[in-house]
RNA sequence: CGGGAUGUGGCGCAGCUUGGUAGCGCAUCCGCUUUGGGAGCGGAGGGUCGCAGGUUCAAAUCCUGUCAUCCCGACCA
C-alpha cells in the first residue's frame, strides 16, 4: 500500500460526535465513516482490520469444528413470529415491508433460522453433533447507539449454534466454543475475563460472557480474590443465617413527620427515638420501593420490593430475577390503583400476605388488596427494621421480619457493591466494567421446541434438539481494540490485527531516499511482510510522522538523513524502542521485529 | 420516552445579544520557496447558514413550527 494513492485522509481534530478514544481514533485516523447514527463505512484500513479479525474467528471455528454458512440479513417475518419474537423484539427490531405489503426484518439474531435450516436438512441423530457459524451484519434500531462501533445499530457478529441430542452432549459442544473463544481472543490480544451470566430471555441455563475490562465498557462485572466472577446482573446474594430476636422489643408505631426519604427518616429516629448503643443508620431502615412488572402476556403487575435502606434497587438485576417480565418504576397511575400503597411510608403491613384484605379508596372504589411483597435475601427472620407504617408521618420500629411480617419470596433487587461476599464465599468483590465481547449460552430446547426441531433417536422416537448459541461481536472487536491499544498520538495495534507489518516512511526530497525506501518495500514485501509506504514526495515529515503515529501500525522504518551513513531507523509504535541498522539489513531486522511484536 | 445541548463549505468553529447580503483555522487546488516532528509566502475553488412558514425595505441573526444530530438517563443478546 501507498499513502500517495491510498484512499486515507487523517483528521487533526477529533470528530465533535465521538466520545470515546476508539471512536475519535478510528474516525481521525481514516478507518471508518460515520453513514448514520450508529451505522459506519468501513474504509480501506478498517477493512484490513476488520478482515483480520475475521480471519482469527473463522480458523478458531473450523478448528473447533464448526462449518461456515450465511443467512441473508433481509429475513420475512415467519420464523419470528414462530417464537414471537416478532412482537418481543420491540421497536429494536428494524422492520419493513416488500412491495406487497409483506413484512420483512433486518435480522437482529438468527436463532430462528439456524434452527429452521438444520429441521429442514435432518431428522436423525447420526447427524449430530453439529456446529454451524456465520460471520453476519446484525440489525438492531438501538434507541441510542454510542460509542462508535461499539454499539452500533448495524454491527457485525459471528454468531454460532450447537446442534446435540442431549445436554450431555451439549456440553462438550458448548466446551469446544468456550476454548475456541480463549483462543480468538488471545489470538487478537484482547484481555478478557470470563464471567457467569444471565441467560435472560434467551432461554436455557448456562451462560457466559467474554469481557474486556474497560472503564468504557457497559456491563458491570464484580470478581473476588478466590476467582468468582459473574456479571453483576446474575450475582446472588448469600443468605446470613436467621437472627434470635427474642429481645427486641415489640413493634411499635411512632410519628415521624416529613420522613419521606431515608436520610430524613434516619435524622428523625436519631434525634426522637435514639438507639442507646449505637446510632440509627440507613442499613436499620427497610426500604420499600414500588415497581410494574409487565409480563409477556401484557399483564401488568404492581410489586413492592424490600430492600435494606442503605442499598438501591438495580433494575438490571430486578429484571434478571424477574424474568421474563419487564420491570419499570411504577407511575402515578400504579400508585392510584393502589391507594393502600403510602408514597414514602409503604410498610409490610399493607403488603403481600400482611396486606390488609381491602382498602376503600377515597372515591369510594374497593381495591384489590394486597400487592406482592418480595424481599433482599438478606432481610432474614430475626432481622430488625423501622420502617413505614402506610400512614403519611409514620413508621414502626423494631419490626421483626419472620415475627411481625412475612413475605410472598426473596429477589435479587439490591444494588451489588465492592466489598458484598461472593456467593460462593470466595472472597470480598470488586467491581469492575467491561465491554461484552462475546457470550456463550445453552440455549436449551427453547428454540427447538418453538419451530419444532426434532431428530429421530436410536429407538426411533422423536427427540427435541439442544440447543447452544454463540456470539462473538466482530466489528465492536475493533473498537475493543482500539481502545486497549493505543496512546495520546493515535492507535498502536497489535500485530495479529493491524493493517500492515510495517509503515515505512521516506522523509527528504533526495531520490536516493525514495530508492531505498522503494527496495525495502519490495523486500519486506517478498519476504511476506505487510508493507505500508509513505511515498508522498511533498509532504513533510512531520506529517508523516504524525500520521505513522495515528495509524499504528506496529513498526515504523524511517528512511531519512541517515541514509547518508547506510542507515535507517527500525521503530516499534508501541514502546518507542528505536534502533539504527544498515539499510541492508533493515529487511531482516524489520521481519524479526515483527515477529518478536506477535 | 424524560433531561440537556447543537445544527453555518470536507473537518473544527466564530458571527446571532444590537437584522444590512457570511468569516476564521485545518483540509483541497495552482505557483515559488521549504523537507527529521502536523512548513512559509502569494493566489484560487468550495456554503440553499438543517427545513418550512412568518415579521421586515432587508433575516444566519427576530418569531412560530418542524426535522435531525450529540450527550446524560430510561431501554437494550
Amino acid at each position: 500500500m501507498r499513502m500517495s494513492s491510498l484512499f486515507l485522509r487523517t483528521l487533526r481534530d477529533d470528530p465533535v460526535d465521538a466520545e470515546v478514544d476508539s471512536h475519535k481514533l478510528l474516525v481521525r485516523a481514516g478507518y471508518i465513516r460515520r453513514a448514520a447514527p450508529g451505522i459506519y463505512t468501513w474504509l480501506p484500513l478498517g477493512l484490513r482490520v476488520l478482515a483480520k479479525v475475521k480471519a482469527v474467528v473463522r480458523e478458531e471455528m473450523a478448528a473447533a469444528g464448526a462449518q461456515e454458512i450465511h443467512f441473508p440479513a433481509l429475513l420475512p417475518r415467519e420464523p419470528y413470529e414462530a417464537t414471537n419474537r416478532w412482537t418481543e423484539y420491540g421497536p429494536n427490531l428494524f422492520r419493513l415491508k416488500d412491495r406487497r405489503e409483506n413484512d420483512y426484518l433486518l435480522a437482529p439474531t438468527h436463532e430462528e433460522m439456524f434452527t429452521l435450516v438444520v429441521k429442514d436438512l435432518y431428522s436423525s441423530y447420526k447427524d449430530l453433533p453439529l456446529t454451524l457459524f456465520q460471520i453476519q451484519t446484525k440489525y438492531r434500531d438501538e434507541a441510542r447507539p454510542r460509542a462508535g462501533l461499539l454499539r452500533g445499530r448495524e454491527f457485525i457478529m459471528k454468531d454460532a449454534y450447537t446442534f446435540d441430542l442431549d445436554a450431555e452432549s451439549h456440553r462438550a459442544s458448548y466446551q469446544a466454543q468456550r476454548d475456541a473463544y480463549e483462543r480468538i481472543f488471545t489470538r487478537l490480544g484482547l484481555p478478557y475475563v470470563i464471567v457467569t451470566a444471565t441467560s435472560g430471555a434467551m432461554g436455557g441455563s448456562r451462560s457466559e460472557e467474554f469481557l474486556v475490562p474497560s472503564p468504557i465498557g457497559e456491563d458491570t462485572f464484580v470478581r473476588s480474590p478466590g476467582g468468582y466472577a459473574a456479571n453483576v446482573e446474575a450475582v446472588t446474594t448469600p443468605v446470613p443465617p436467621d437472627v434470635d430476636a427474642s429481645d427486641v422489643p415489640a413493634a411499635h408505631v411512632e410519628d415521624t413527620p416529613d420522613t419521606p426519604t431515608i436520610a430524613t427518616l434516619v435524622a428523625v429516629a436519631n434525634e426522637r427515638f435514639p438507639r442507646p448503643d449505637r446510632a440509627w443508620t440507613a442499613a436499620d431502615t427497610l426500604k420499600n420501593v414500588v415497581v410494574a412488572l409487565t409480563w409477556p402476556d401484557g399483564r401488568r403487575e404492581v410489586v413492592v420490593i424490600g430492600v435494606p435502606g442503605d442499598r438501591e434497587v438495580d433494575m438490571k438485576r430486578l429484571e434478571a430475577s424477574l424474568a421474563p417480565a419487564e420491570v419499570e418504576q411504577a407511575g402515578e397511575a400504579d400508585f392510584a390503583a393502589h391507594p393502600e400503597l403510602v408514597k414514602g411510608y409503604i410498610g409490610p403491613g399493607a403488603l403481600g400476605p400482611n396486606g390488609a384484605p381491602r382498602t376503600l379508596a377515597e372515591d369510594g372504589t374497593i381495591t384489590a388488596g394486597a400487592v406482592r411483597y418480595l424481599l433482599d435475601p438478606r432481610i432474614v427472620p430475626g432481622t430488625r427494621w423501622i420502617t413505614g407504617a402506610d400512614q403519611p408521618g409514620r413508621h414502626v420500629f423494631d419490626l421483626v421480619a419472620g415475627r411481625d411480617f412475612t413475605a410472598d419470596g426473596t429477589v435479587e433487587g439490591a444494588d451489588v457493591r465492592a466489598g458484598d461476599s461472593a456467593p460462593d464465599g470466595s472472597g470480598p468483590l470488586e467491581l469492575a466494567r467491561g465491554i461484552e465481547m462475546g457470550h456463550v449460552f445453552d440455549l436449551g430446547t427453547k428454540y427447538s421446541q418453538a419451530l419444532g426441531l426434532t431428530v429421530l433417536d436410536q429407538n426411533g422416537k422423536a427427540r427435541l434438539v439442544h440447543m447452544g448459541s454463540y456470539g462473538v461481536g466482530v466489528s465492536r472487536a475493533v473498537a475493543a481494540l482500539a481502545e486497549a491499544y493505543h496512546d495520546d498520538k493515535g492507535l498502536t495495534w497489535p500485530v495479529a490485527v493491524a493493517p500492515a507489518h510495517v509503515h515505512l516512511v521516506a522523509t527528504g526530497r533526495d531520490e536516493a531516499v525514495f530508492e531505498a525506501a522503494e527496495a525495502i518495500a519490495a523486500g519486506a514485501e517478498l519476504a511476506g511482510i505487510e508493507v505500508l509506504y509513505d511515498d508522498r514526495r511533498k509532504v513533510s515529515p512531520g506529517v508523516k510522522f504524525a500520521d505513522a503515529e495515528l495509524l499504528g501500525v506496529p513498526v515504523v522504518v524511517v528512511v531519512g538523513r541517515g541514509l547518508a551513513d547506510g542507515v535507517v531507523e527500525v521503530r516499534q509504535r508501541a514502546s518507542g524502542v528505536t534502533r539504527e541498522v544498515p539499510v541492508a539489513e533493515a529487511v531482516g531486522v524489520v521481519a524479526e521485529t515483527v515477529d518478536s511484536l506477535r
